[in-house]
RNA sequence: CGGGACGUGGCGCAGCUUGGUAGCGCGCAUCGUUCGGGACGAUGAGGCCGUCGGUUCGAAUCCGACCGUCCCGACCA
């Protein structure tokens, strides 16, 4: 391509909605458009990094058997009423009418849809399978985010597996986590394989592999010493236990005038440190009115609350639902003789003794709790949200908690679809048992501008060479001298001849512009031609990443530029 | 959904407080001088000031409603 008749329209400056880097230089580069609230238009640019990535994606999942589908993005509304997720996933479905009023459903995943063709498989022979597609999604996100990464309308990879047993589903899974490592390798992103909750897929094990960001949504803990890495959501660690040996050991009500939070009774005289506090939560649990309670110094993870009691809605209750349910406000709230509320512990408070908590009356705490004898505790849960520095449940190394992006996400579904759509194959005996399925997915534009918040630096994008959309550029220093368009011509031609991707940059600009451009858009292999190294015999190469350069004869040129891409582009 | 900010040529912004019909930088076009790291000069094109309504002799500017975008939080495979 000569740039000189290309579509690449480089900015000057940041545009002023982006925050993300990725988000900047997606925009600056001439890669992206907004159309609106988290909607992309691809450039050709783009495209290009685009169809770059859907190609490794192909080559990973088809080398681990994939037959690549296509399924539709316009879905009837009751498959989703079968499955039960048009209720569900309702907060992020996109849908419209058609003319005759039927309500069609804008693909968010495809689960109910390649569960849908999966009805024709009705042997054990037939399994198992590995189908896959590479298809758009629609999800309406309350507050799309950071140019690429967090969006509306999207590119997912999506992956289905269909076994006879768990065993088989447990080998695909292992299957597609090591491609997922390949792939996210030659996407040029560290990848911490996490253990996740599920939450809407209906599965019951998932693994999501993340990168680290500042710019990430998600944390995740991950041990120094071993292993071990989970999301936030899920993520648990071994407290040292605490010995209550001091305060009372009897149940005693104090006053506790304007103690409103767990900081103030810490210092209010006659109070009690956090971690000697039990923090007493009131939640609505698909509309139950439950209490959760942890110790004083931790913080409740709701994902964990949603995942251990099985409930879709959940929400902290407001003021009136507290006093009504309890009495108090919110700051001198307990559980101490509380009969007709489901009441939710966290592990952290079991076998503690001599703790503080509200009294259920404002400004009036109690003390001397003993959490067996005085909290009548329905169940027992993890549910409190780990911090960064405390020991690892497997080996009791140091885990560290980091913000990290989300790329990819592979589910054991099991056989909730099968049962929810009838997916079912005849064994070896001739009886029915319901398909087991696997789902994994890898979003297509995250993957991009994940890949460039890892890979980039003050000078722009530094793509990994596969995602490039160009792999070499050649910089035409004088497109105006006879000599410099002469050599650039052939050398560009004899690159696309063998098979290369090549931006010849003939504009009629000054060398600092397109140098300037070369970087910001990040290709691999700059190629300078001007008369000064003519002169000499040489054209000079620049490494984008390393910013090496070298002199190379024009006639060792092409043979340069195919050792440099060897490793990994034909 | 709650809180905050913003909406003015393609991009980045000023003007608004104190109403009088729009300006700067970049980019764009033409010409000239330049040309190995975002050149300089000259001339020029380009704007329903988000939309609708109100106040006023007169609204980019004041008032109201709506729409849109971003940020924080809630939410989210």
């Amino acid at each position: 391509m000569r740039w000189s008749q290309a579509f690449i329209p480089t900015l000057r400056e940041d545009p002023a909605d982006a925050e993300a880097i990725s988000h900047k230089l997606l925009v600056r580069g001439g890669y992206i458009r907004q159309l609106m609230a988290g909607v992309y238009s691809m450039l050709p640019l783009g495209q290009r990094v685009r169809e770059n990535v859907m190609a490794i994606l192909r080559e990973e999942i088809d080398a681990i058997g994939g037959q690549e589908f296509l399924l539709p993005q316009l879905h009837p509304a009751a498959i989703w009423e079968e499955t039960g997720r048009i209720e569900t996933m309702k907060d992020i479905l996109m849908s419209l009418e058609d003319n005759k009023g039927a309500r069609i459903v804008l693909s968010p995943t495809h689960e109910e849809i390649f569960a849908t063709v999966a009805t024709e498989l009705t042997s054990y022979k037939h399994l198992p399978q590995l189908w896959y597609h590479i298809q758009t999604k629609f999800r309406d996100e309350a507050r799309p985010k950071s140019g690429l990464l967090r969006v509306r309308e999207f590119t997912m990879k999506d992956s289905y597996t269909f076994d006879v047993d768990f065993a088989g589903l447990d080998e695909q899974f292992d299957r597609h986590h090591e491609a997922y490592k390949r792939i996210f390798d030659r996407l040029g992103m560290d990848v911490v394989a996490v253990r996740a909750s599920s939450g809407a897929m209906g599965g019951k094990e998932s693994v999501e592999f993340m990168v680290r960001s500042a710019v990430g949504e998600d944390e995740i803990a991950v041990c120094a010493s071993c292993d071990y890495a989970a999301n936030l959501e899920t993520a648990t660690s071994t407290l040292p236990p605490i010995m209550d040996s001091e305060g009372a050991r009897e149940l005693e009500r104090f006053d506790t005038p304007g103690v409103r939070t767990i900081a103030d009774l810490e210092f209010f005289d006659g109070g009690a440190e956090a971690a000697r506090q039990i923090k007493t939560l009131v939640y609505l649990l698909d509309g139950e009115v439950t209490l959760v309670l942890l110790r004083g110094d931790h913080g409740l993870q709701e994902q964990k609350l949603s995942d251990a009691t099985g409930s879709i809605d959940v929400r902290a209750a407001r003021p009136d639902e507290i006093a009504e349910a309890l009495g108090a406000d919110p700051g001198s709230l307990g559980a101490v003789g509380v009969e007709g509320i489901r009441v939710l512990a966290d592990e952290a408070l079991r076998g503690r003794s001599r703790m503080t908590t509200g009294a259920n009356r404002n400004d009036v705490h109690v003390r001397g709790v003993d959490v067996a004898r005085d909290i009548a505790v329905t169940e027992w849960l993890d549910l409190r949200t780990i911090e960064s520095g405390e020991p690892c449940p497997e080996c009791g190394g140091v885990l560290d908690v980091y913000p990290s992006i989300e790329v990819g996400h592979i589910f054991k579904l099991g056989t909730f679809y099968a049962e929810k759509l009838g997916l079912s194959v005849l064994d070896e005996s001739g009886r029915a048992v319901p398909i087991v399925m696997g789902s994994y997915g890898i979003g297509v534009e995250r993957s991009i501008a994940a890949s460039i918040e890892a890979n980039h630096d003050e000078r722009g994008i530094v793509w990994p060479i596969e995602l490039a959309p160009y792999k070499v550029v050649i910089t035409v220093v004088r497109p105006d001298d006879e000599r410099s368009r002469q050599v650039s011509t052939e050398l560009y031609d004899e690159l696309v001849g063998g098979g290369i991707e090549v931006l010849l940059d003939d504009r009629k600009e000054r060398p600092g512009v397109k140098f300037t451009d070369a970087e910001l858009i990040g290709i691999p292999l700059r190629i300078t031609i001007g008369p000064r190294g003519l002169d000499g015999g040489i054209v000079e190469f620049v490494e984008r990443r390393t910013g090496v350069q070298s002199d190379v004869g024009i006639g060792d040129a092409v043979a340069r530029v195919h050792a440099f891409l060897e490793p990994r582009v034909v």
